[in-house]
DNA sequence: CTTAAAATTGGAAGCGCTTCCATAATGGCG
DNA sequence: CGCCATTATGGAAGCGCTTCCAATTTTAAG
């Protein structure tokens, strides 16, 4: 290490690496005296301030490298800095598996873009079902003083929850708000309805006339514009009303076997299942194995979200794609630009989907 | 709203709902003035600090419910009491998916537990593969302050990672180490040993004698003793070393399938494979069902971990549990008692493991 | 070369909390 | 009833940072 004049006097500022804990960290001070400065100058060369010249610029950057210096959120946070912290939420029941990829990818990237904006992101999953659940948002946003909040469904459309987040001062994305949130709060998703109608005339031209839609619970009202989808593809085609079986679950592999089960019990039976996401069609997969029913010989399935569920699957799952990733790195964008300030409207971004082509749906025996 | 005697005089502490932000949150001072005490007796009735008469800490518990008062965690760590900052660090291949129900049950058990504890957990993805990999969790746990990171799986044995952490004062706790981070840290995990060797004679018993077993990356420790116990079962049933072929693979599924093929291809072809996760196992399995093979009749596949994976494929696969969520709440449960200050011997804490049958493993056909 | 305007820079005041230390109240005993 | 050991309580000093504002240096006109 360099023998700095500014550091000398304060021994306590070595670094006793072996064993054990170091003294001190350098701190914004440290940083000054080494690079012979004042403090006010560091904080602007460390927040991008205007009105540093070059050489001082550089010198500080280099007393920053040569002190291995970091900012202390914390201290940050307290001076007026914003805290820099986000919430990723996302709906969970409790106890049961929470549908780990569609959160997964979401957070994932939703953290890199983090990285990226210098944002601090925690995720936290909520109990939806929980009529405690809307306090309990609040708290994590609270609690921990972050400067925006990340809605998954179904808390997207929640208008209560939106509205007493914002009062609070906290900035807002929602993922894939149907109705409630639109219109609301800056949101990303993609055209649901769209997604719907595209899976279901895919499953009709292969000529399919009896289908069942494994629909989620009906408060998901992005969810729900799938359905609203797959009903427009039927009356395009020209299909009549009781082609179409409307059953709902909640969204997990469970349910949709349940619903699978019940729905394979009809006459005449469905040959097609359209599902709301990949854990229901894996649901419903497993009840038509048990049965043994060949997919898609004797019934198709199609899944929504393109998680890894529908790759692991036998027969892999035609699903249709949501960028998910994308979706939660949109979703930081959008908080962030609010922070920063940008005025202006509610934005909705939608992201483009697709029919991701497998082959657990296809033409039937006859 | 009260009328509270003490706020009266600062108008700037009402709350304009309506419009957006409030004007300014309620400080520890606020409260110590509604109370009628001084700071330092909310702070300690806040902290649960000794020497507070009983009526005296009531006054200050109701004023908080009044004001609806929430400790200000930057201003708390910056002024000494800790960031109560956990890291739960989680291995994965960038842009591959994570096996995220692994982790994602890891952090529901770590975030549980931080609940009630009171700390606050950040969840990490960290690719593992990069060489770059330790200098990232170091920053991670620098750059935010964290009193304690949780180690996992293969950073649970990286000995170098370890030590640097420790030398900026960062407590630790370590899930599944094997021999690497085993005695330098505490640790929670299962017995590796014993699961490989249960699984593997609950496979013997059906009679097999040409096994697999799918490994995954040779540094994950903790795995690599599952095989040992595989071995050791399989010596304690008289059967010859080559009985048993060793393939690795990176736990996921695409690798699971990779080697899968390869391994079926042999001849005489196993009638059994072991694998080192789910993941594996259902990428084996879908192998199985692309070349028409029954499972478990013409080929028994058994997972490790038990996570949804184990339940959505089909048919659904006989794999060992490990209680995840246990293990992660041990983990906060190790590093905040670390960071309370226990001192001792670092301490490995074996949860119970167990079988669980299900459809993938069995006889097969003659 | 002056002189005002613009660009830089640093001093000082907190942000809300914990903690050290001094002060005040309480209690046990002789 | 006093006196001293406890037990309670509050005052004041920062923690490391941002930001307001005043001071200083440049730059651009005049």
């Amino acid at each position: 290490m360099l023998a700095v004049p500014g550091v000398v006097g304060h021994p306590e500022i070595m670094w006793k690496s072996e064993h054990g804990m170091s003294a001190r960290k350098p701190t914004i001070d440290d940083v000054a005296r080494l690079s012979g400065v004042g403090r006010t100058t560091v904080s602007r060369v460390l927040n991008g301030g205007p009105n540093v010249r070059e050489p001082v610029r550089r010198k500080v950057l280099e007393a920053v490298e040569a002190l291995d210096y970091r900012v202390n959120p914390q201290a940050r946070s307290l001076a007026g800095g914003g805290s820099r912290v986000l919430a990723l939420v996302l709906a969970s029941d409790l106890d049961a598996e929470p549908n780990s990829f569609y959160a997964s990818a979401l957070e994932l990237g939703a953290v890199r873009e983090c990285l990226q904006s210098g944002f601090q992101l925690f995720t936290r999953h909520v109990p939806q079902d929980d009529p405690a659940a809307v306090q309990q948002v609040i708290d994590i946003a609270v609690n921990q003083r972050c400067q925006g909040v990340i809605l998954t469904p179904p808390f997207s459309d929640n208008a209560d929850l939106i509205q007493q987040l914002r009062a609070r001062g906290v900035h807002l994305a929602a993922i894939s708000p149907g109705g409630g949130g639109r219109g609301l709060v800056d949101a990303v998703g993609i055209d649901d309805e769209a997604g719907g109608r595209d899976i279901a005339r895919y499953l009709l031209e292969f000529g399919h006339r009896h289908i069942a839609y494994l629909g989620g619970i009906a408060g998901h009202l992005s969810a729900e514009s799938r359905l609203d989808g797959v009903r427009r593809a039927m009356r395009e085609m020209g299909l009549p009303d009781d082609a179409l079986t409307v059953e709902r679950g909640d969204f997990t592999f469970r349910s949709g076997g349940l619903i699978a089960a019940r729905v394979l019990a009809l006459s005449p039976r469905p040959t097609a299942l359209i599902c709301a996401n990949d854990d229901m069609a894996a649901g419903a997969l497993s009840v038509a194995h048990a049965r043994g029913l060949q997919v898609p010989g004797d019934l198709s399935i199609s899944g929504f979200d393109d998680t890894p569920v529908s790759a692991i699957v036998w027969p892999p799952l035609t699903t249709v794609h949501q960028p998910l990733k994308a979706m939660g790195g949109e979703a930081v964008r959008l908080v962030s630009e609010r922070i920063t300030g940008a005025a202006g409207d509610w934005a909705f971004r939608t992201l483009p989907h697709a029919v991701v082509v497998r082959e657990s749906a296809g033409a039937w025996h006859a």
